[in-house]
DNA sequence: TTGAAAGCGCTACCAG
DNA sequence: CTGGTAGCGCTTTCAA
C-alpha cells in the first residue's frame, strides 16, 4: 500500500480511502490510486492485517465433533452447513472449519482461530471444546442443543413438534407404543412404560416424549401404559428389532418413532398393515427415504437453522427458533 | 501480552518467549509468566497479529467451485476433503472453505482469502477463480487437472490405469466396447470407432481412451473396429441406455466404462451375461456399489490426493502423482 | 478532500 | 537467558 501510495504521489491514507472509503476521496484521485495499483499488481488491503487493526476478522468458525468425512456423511448437517455457508456468502465471511481430530477437537485450535464467532454442530454436553469457545468471549450458537451457558442454541420446538406429530399418529388408536432415542449415555436398550420424561438426561429426547406425552393425554390415553422402547441408537434395524421383540407383548396400533430411520425400522415389520391402515406410524426429520415410505413425519429446515446459527455467531441478535411442520402423508389414518 | 508481561515483571519478548520459544526462557520464568497469563485470562498469542508478523497464516484455503452442500453430496469429494483436513490436523493448519455463490465462486473472496495456499476441486479450464488463486502468488494445487499454469494438479497416471484396467477387462474378448465419458463440452452422445484420443478436449477422457487403446492394440485388437459411445455424463442410466441403443448392432463381450456409474448400468442391461462370464465389465472409481456387484475397477485413494494437495497448497515439495491399483472381482473373466 | 501520527498484537533481530 | 527496537499492513482519530 506504502508502495502505491508513493507511485501515485499521494499519501497512504488516501490509498487506503481508495480502497475502503470511495466516497472519503475525489473521484480523480481514486481513479488514479486504483490505476497504480492495478498496475502494480496491488490488489487491494491485506486481509490479515485490516483484521488486526479493525478486531474482526470477518471469519466464522464452524466446530465439527466428528471427522470432516463423517461429519458430511449426514445429508442433515450437510444441510445445516449448507445454510451456513449461504449466510457466509450474503455477509461476505469466510467459513473455517474446525473439524475433529481422531480424539476430539484440538481446544487449542478452537481458542486460537482467528474468528468472530463459532457454530458447533452436535455437540455433547461438557466438551471442551464448546467450553473454550465460550471462554473467547466470541459469540457462540449450537445446533439442537445442550444449552450450555454462555451458547446459543438454534432449534425447533421439540415438545410442540413432537405433540403435534404424536397427534396424527394418535387418531384412531388405543394401543400405542414409542421409540424412543437413548435416555442417556448409557444408551442401554429398555422399555419403560409412561416413563418420566423429566429424569430423561438427553435434552432431545425428554423434550419430545413431553410432546407425545401431552398428545397421548390429549387423546384420552394413560401415559402409564404406552410401552416405550428406548433403543440403542437411531437406526433402521434398531427400530426393526423393537418390533420384532416387542410385537407379541404389545401389538400397537400406532408407533411414534423419534427418527424416520426408527419409524422406517418399523414399517419393514409391519409391513401391509401400515398401507391397510391397521398401525399408524410416524417419524421425524423427513428425510428423502420417508417421503418414498409415505412416512408423516416432521420437518425441520436444517438449512435454515443453519443460517440462523450463523448469523447468531456473527453477533446478530435474531430468534433462535426455527420452524417446523408435520407433513401428513399416508403412514397416518385420516 | 504487554499486561501479562507487567504484571510478570518480564518484557514482553519473555512473554512472547515463553509461549512459542518455551527453550529459550528460564524453566522459572517460564512458569510464571505462564501462571500470570492464566490468571490475567490470557490464553496465548492471538493468531491474528502473528500471522500479519510472521507473513504466514497457517490456514489453507479450498476452493468449492459448487455449493457447499452439492460438493459434499459427492463422495468422492468427501473423502479427498477428508485427506486435505488429515493433512492440516496434523500441520495444525486451519482450513477455509470457499464454496461457490449461486454463479461461481466470487473472485476477490478468494483473492482476499487470508490464507497461506488454495486447493481446489473439479474446476473447469479458465476458471477465474484458479486464475485469481494462481495471480495471489500463493501455491495451488487442484485436482484432476485440467493443469493451468501456475497451478499443480494432483492425480494419478490416467493412462497407465487406463491400459491396466482394460487388460482385465479385455481378457479373451474379441468384440469390446467403450463407455466413454463425454469428450468435450459440447457432451454430446455419439458413437465413435476407434476415435484419435488426441483430438479428445477433456483430459481426463483423453488419457483413459489413450491407456485403453494401448490395451487393445496389446491384446491383438484392432483400435479402428473399437465402438467408442460418448455419453453425456457419468451416470448409470448414461451405461444402460448405451448398451440398449446400441447391444444390437454390436453385441460386446467386454465393456469398458470410464465410471463404475456407466459400469453399473451397463451391468443392469446385461444381466446374468456377466455373472456367466459372457461378457466382462470393468468400470473405474471403486464405489461401494461397484464393491456390492463384484466389478473389476480402478481404485484410487482421493484420500490421499487430499494430502497431497493440501501439501503442495502448503508449500512442501511433494510428488503429485497418486498411487491407484486395479482391484479385480468377478465382473471379468480370469 | 487529504494527510500525519499512533497503534492493533505480535515476533525477528540483535544487544546485553 | 532476557530485553529493546523496529515494523508486519492497515485504519482510526484528529488536524490541516
Amino acid at each position: 500500500m506504502a508502495d502505491v501510495a508513493a507511485a501515485a504521489g499521494v499519501s497512504v491514507m488516501t490509498v487506503s480511502y481508495a480502497f475502503g472509503r470511495p466516497d472519503r476521496v475525489s473521484d480523480e484521485t481514486r481513479q488514479r490510486v486504483l490505476a497504480t495499483a492495478d498496475a502494480l499488481g496491488y490488489s487491494g488491503p491485506h486481509r490479515g492485517a485490516q483484521s488486526l487493526r479493525r478486531g474482526r476478522t470477518n471469519d466464522l468458525a464452524v466446530v465439527l465433533t466428528e471427522t470432516l468425512a463423517f461429519a458430511f456423511d449426514d445429508p442433515h448437517a450437510r444441510r445445516f452447513f449448507s445454510g451456513i455457508a449461504d449466510a457466509c456468502l450474503d455477509t461476505d465471511t469466510g467459513l473455517v472449519l474446525l473439524p475433529n481430530a481422531r480424539d476430539g477437537v484440538a481446544v487449542h485450535r478452537v481458542r486460537d482461530a482467528a474468528v468472530d464467532g463459532y457454530v458447533f454442530w452436535t455437540t455433547v454436553t461438557g466438551d471442551p471444546a464448546l467450553a473454550a469457545a465460550v471462554a473467547t468471549g466470541r459469540p457462540v450458537c449450537v445446533q439442537g442443543g445442550p444449552a450450555d451457558a454462555g451458547a446459543a442454541v438454534v432449534t425447533i420446538d421439540d415438545t410442540a413438534a413432537a405433540e403435534s406429530v404424536a397427534r396424527e399418529g394418535l387418531r384412531g388408536a388405543r394401543r400405542p407404543m414409542i421409540l424412543s432415542f437413548p435416555a442417556d449415555r448409557g444408551r442401554r436398550r429398555e422399555v419403560v412404560h409412561g416413563p418420566d420424561p423429566d429424569r430423561v438426561a438427553f435434552p432431545v429426547t425428554r423434550h419430545r416424549l413431553r410432546g407425545y406425552r401431552a398428545a397421548a393425554r390429549a387423546a384420552g390415553l394413560s401415559w402409564a401404559d404406552i410401552p416405550v422402547v428406548f433403543g440403542a441408537g437411531s437406526f433402521r434395524a434398531e427400530g426393526r428389532r423393537a418390533l420384532t421383540e416387542y410385537r407379541e407383548v404389545h401389538a400397537p396400533d400406532a408407533v411414534l418413532a423419534m427418527s424416520d430411520e426408527l419409524a422406517l425400522g418399523a414399517m419393514v415389520e409391519l409391513g401391509p398393515d401400515v398401507a391397510s391402515g391397521a398401525v399408524s406410524v410416524v417419524g421425524w426429520d423427513d428425510s428423502t427415504e420417508a417421503a418414498d415410505a409415505g412416512l408423516t413425519t416432521v420437518a425441520q429446515s436444517l438449512h435454515e437453522q443453519g443460517r440462523i446459527a450463523a448469523r447468531i455467531a456473527l453477533g446478530s441478535e435474531v430468534d433462535t427458533t426455527a420452524h417446523w411442520t408435520v407433513v401428513t402423508r399416508t403412514s397416518t389414518r385420516s
